[in-house]
DNA sequence: GGTACTCCTATAACGGCGCTATAGGAGGCC
DNA sequence: GGCCTCCTATAGCGCCGTTATAGGAGTACC
């Protein structure tokens, strides 16, 4: 069946124009933030014209989105590139702190992924990276650690590790500040048991 | 001394101005948050000119420093119009409420005033607003309940509720949901200890 | 081989944005 | 009267996101 083939050889040639401008976009997004990227700019690097963008993407919200999955999937990364402890609440204290990490790695795309100018629905990567944390939690209960509830103990976990990397990121105090760790241990002494056998 | 009372004068119609230019900004804001927020539509709101802005500002930016000052003076209003506990605990724990409250009475003032497209350095009223939360902490500590550092304490604390406020605003979960008052009692039982008399 | 048909891309433009060069009106000071 | 300073308006620049229009390239059928 030589008609797929060709098929996908076009496919591919448009393939590699998303590929170009999603690249160019994040260049842009790392080099000057949301504000830095602009669909003109992003044409020039990607050496596209605009109607080529519109008609891949839809518009610049759509095209965010985009980006916003793939800074998702790279946060994910940051948490199966290496390998978590076995202990659950070692490895959600673990996970806390590869959070915070990426944040301060990519502070543009941790911002895009937040604090978009014009907020959106979450993506389905965002939801699945959510998800990701729930099942961490999910396993300290199945562990009989875990005092509230599954999803409290997520959204709680998850504001106050967003809460400390959003501040970071603003500057507002060193990454290596007392405040992280004891943000960090409050909601770990206040979601989970300690081991009393 | 009549040359005052005339230039006080000059000076009124002048800061009347200012005032129309700065409730037209708040309405639009409320109303379409940052991004409605447009120069041009301010000027038809308050009858006014591009020039007069530029001339009374600066530039959009400072222009919006001073919205957040004033955003700012309305959150320490919300401390300041109740009285809060007289136990440096429970007045800690009234402040978390309260600050929440805030966020999701004025969600557009919030998040410009944490979540500008264009970063800023903290305007002066930031900077106050978070004076006055380390007084709180401090006055724990003066009661030798604090378990930590002030500053490390205060600057945890504003992370921890800075984190719930701004997901409860991009609607991750209800206001009334358990992982609010999760992550302020892990907090407070982190960094307080509770009275052994 | 010719011819429709579908994808993909480019030219050129529209309306809106933040911002400003320039200039003029209104009152205080001599 | 003339001068000077403060405040405001006219008109325009350069940038933005977006799109109406149209043309080129490969595919399918005759």
């Amino acid at each position: 069946m030589p008609a797929p083939a060709l098929l996908r050889a076009r496919d591919g040639g448009s393939a590699a124009t998303r590929r170009a401008i999603l690249a160019a976009a994040e260049a842009l997004l790392a080099q000057g933030g949301e504000a830095g990227l602009s669909i003109r700019e992003l044409c020039a690097r990607a050496r596209v014209t605009a109607p080529t963008v519109y008609h891949h993407f839809g518009d610049k919200g759509a095209l965010l989105d985009r980006l916003v999955d793939a800074c998702f999937a790279e946060l994910d990364r940051a948490f199966t590139r290496r390998r978590s402890p076995a202990d659950p609440v070692e490895a959600l204290r673990w996970g806390f702190d590869r959070y915070v990490e990426y944040g301060l790695a990519h502070p543009s795309h941790y911002r895009l992924m937040f604090q978009r100018s014009m907020p959106r629905r979450p993506t389905p990567a965002a939801l699945a990276s959510y998800d990701r944390l729930r099942r961490r939690v999910a396993a300290i209960a199945a562990a009989g650690r875990l005092v509230p509830a599954v999803e409290d103990a997520t959204a709680a976990f998850w504001s106050a590790v967003h809460g400390v990397t959003s501040l970071l990121i603003a500057g507002f105090w060193k990454s290596d500040a007392p405040a992280v760790t004891l943000v960090r241990e409050a909601m770990l002494n206040q979601l989970t048991t300690q081991l009393t056998s």
